[in-house]
DNA sequence: CTGAAAGCGCTAACAA
DNA sequence: TTGTTAGCGCTTTCAG
């Protein structure tokens, strides 16, 4: 039904060879000829057909987007700074969305990019050594947002420097107690959960602090658990006078523990969160901003820039630097030592 | 690099047909050469290139998802309806961010489409009649999500509906004083808050209650500038009893005044909100619950069904129903009439 | 039941 | 500079 390329070539009175060069914006045509193809292909309202082209050239113009989890906000907004940077290209988003772990097998094992699709962009999903040969291994390029592997190209924040700076800035206040909440650090769902612990810890025992165990606290996923943990936490022999919390959901459950038993913020207790998401604001929440929006682009782009120059060795491994939110819920501790 | 179609028949000593014929599970193959190609498949790894077999059948086994502002949750849960639907077809979700007026008339425009997707979801995107007419005029089938057009085929929730439960919840509790808090409603990007306007005033007037001009409010977007306008609501002479929000952020933010000006909820003061968004659990929010994510999957099931019978002329507007969520923000007012 | 052949609509090499 | 031709890898007649 459409009009075809060979419509326009008849209608114009040239060879659909020339046609496709109008069309490719190829240099060597004469302009007269130029505009005599061009006004065909506006009376016919002529596009190219996508498909064909795909087929002829052994390029998809598709990127596929995996991603666990359609929910979590921070997913979500990797994916807009994705899309950001594809929308300007000619590049299409296809999206596939992993909501459960045999899924994500299957993704990695089918690849189902065969030919589907020039790139692959994985969001949050570390994979592991097997997975990894596998992308290596497969000529479809990929970039890893949000995750590392040695092998692979990947966007990352820096998730230990984030704990540092939290922790630096809460012993800057003059905190000595500090503690740490997050998620349960011995599944294999949050490494950057760990990272930030590590660099937590690295600066309590740098800085000489008195390190106790039970200053650590995991919590399961969620606001309202993290307000039950913090509670006890809260309410234990010698409290800390201040929490680095793992996200920004455990750190405003902190705040409504802290509130529940009447404590004050930031006098009786300081909260650090850990996102900056949009509540964080809201609350007043002192928080470690990773700029998340940013790595979804940084990661398309490189992606396509190694489409764009396919043997160049790029720059494949960015860590992006992570920054201090000071707001509302840091400050002093009430009583010195 | 790939095993073509044609290396397959080669191995397997047989015509190029007669494997495509396999792989398409027509009946019309000897169960012994079937055998023969099935074996050959298997030793060259081979997987059809979809783009060819695209190109040769006139589909694409592409569906394009459009929406507005990734950001907003309630968006994102229809997307994650659709793309669990989708997963279970061979359909691909290719996905159109509209971040801005231009975009989204650009794409009603070139409907990007052509042939590029066999079918349309538009989410949240009320088209106007001009926009309608190209999609019905364009040869590819579209789904309305969130969305109402004459002249298509949508599911959308009853937001009237939703406005008169939430209404009559209150009523029913005993209050008479109710007001109801939105964006603003002359813009034409919320006509579901409009609906739930609408709702909300119908049954205020069936009840013969007092029908105040100033018990109506609108805000900017957000719960921050939700909360300074309940703030200025809930102080003048004669304040309500009972508020109405057009969504949950809105009526967070009324809960967060009502705490900052010494309120007790729901004694002095009952709030309804809208969505049943997370939050809404954690912070005891009595509410109206749409189903956001079936939504999306008989938005995507209803295009699905079109794509495979086009003819038949399908059930084509899909009203969802809503439902109250009763929390605790709303009880009897303290003091009756 | 099966093989051969003709496209699908485009790009790219090759002549002219 | 331009037209012609040969594919891209598959589906689908059409014979046989």
């Amino acid at each position: 039904m459409p009009a075809t390329i060979r419509d326009v070539a008849r209608k114009a009175n040239v060879g659909i060879g020339t046609v496709s060069r109008v069309i490719n914006d190829s240099p060597s045509v004469r302009d007269d000829t130029r505009q005599k193809v061009l006004a065909a292909i506006e009376a016919l309202d002529f596009t190219p057909n996508p498909i064909a082209r795909r087929l002829s050239t052994g390029q998809t113009f598709t990127i596929g987007v995996v991603l666990p989890y359609l929910t979590l906000p921070s997913y979500i907004e990797r994916l807009r700074g994705v899309q950001n940077i594809l929308a300007d290209s000619n590049y299409d988003l296809v999206l596939f969305d992993i909501e459960n772990p045999s899924q994500r097998d299957e993704y990695f094992k089918n690849l189902s990019l065969k030919s589907k699709v020039d790139g692959v962009l994985l969001i949050s999903l570390p994979p592991n050594d097997e997975q990894a040969k596998r992308l290596t291994n497969s000529s479809t390029p990929a970039v890893l947002i949000d995750a590392y592997h040695p092998d692979l190209c990947c966007v990352y924040p820096d998730d230990v420097d984030g704990g540092r700076i939290a922790t630096r800035h809460l012993i800057e206040l003059g905190h000595q107690k500090i503690a740490y909440l997050s998620d349960y650090l011995s599944t294999p769902f949050h490494p950057s959960m760990r990272l930030r612990y590590q660099g937590y810890s690295e600066v309590i025992k740098k800085e000489k602090l008195e390190f106790d165990p039970k200053y650590h606290v995991e919590a399961d996923r969620g606001r309202l658990n993290a307000r039950i943990m913090a509670k006890k936490l809260l309410t234990i022999d010698d409290p800390p006078t201040a929490i680095f919390a793992a996200s920004d959901s455990h750190a405003i459950g902190i705040l409504d523990a802290a509130n529940e038993i009447g404590m004050s913020i930031p006098g009786d207790l300081s909260v650090v969160g850990y996102d900056d998401i949009r509540d964080a604001a809201y609350v007043n929440l002192t928080t470690i901003n990773q700029h998340l929006v940013q790595s979804g682009a940084l990661g398309a782009q490189m992606l396509l820039d190694m489409l764009a120059e396919p043997d160049k060795k790029n720059q494949c491994n960015q860590i992006l630097s992570v920054n201090l939110v000071i707001r509302g819920t840091t400050g002093p501790p009430q009583q010195r030592n």
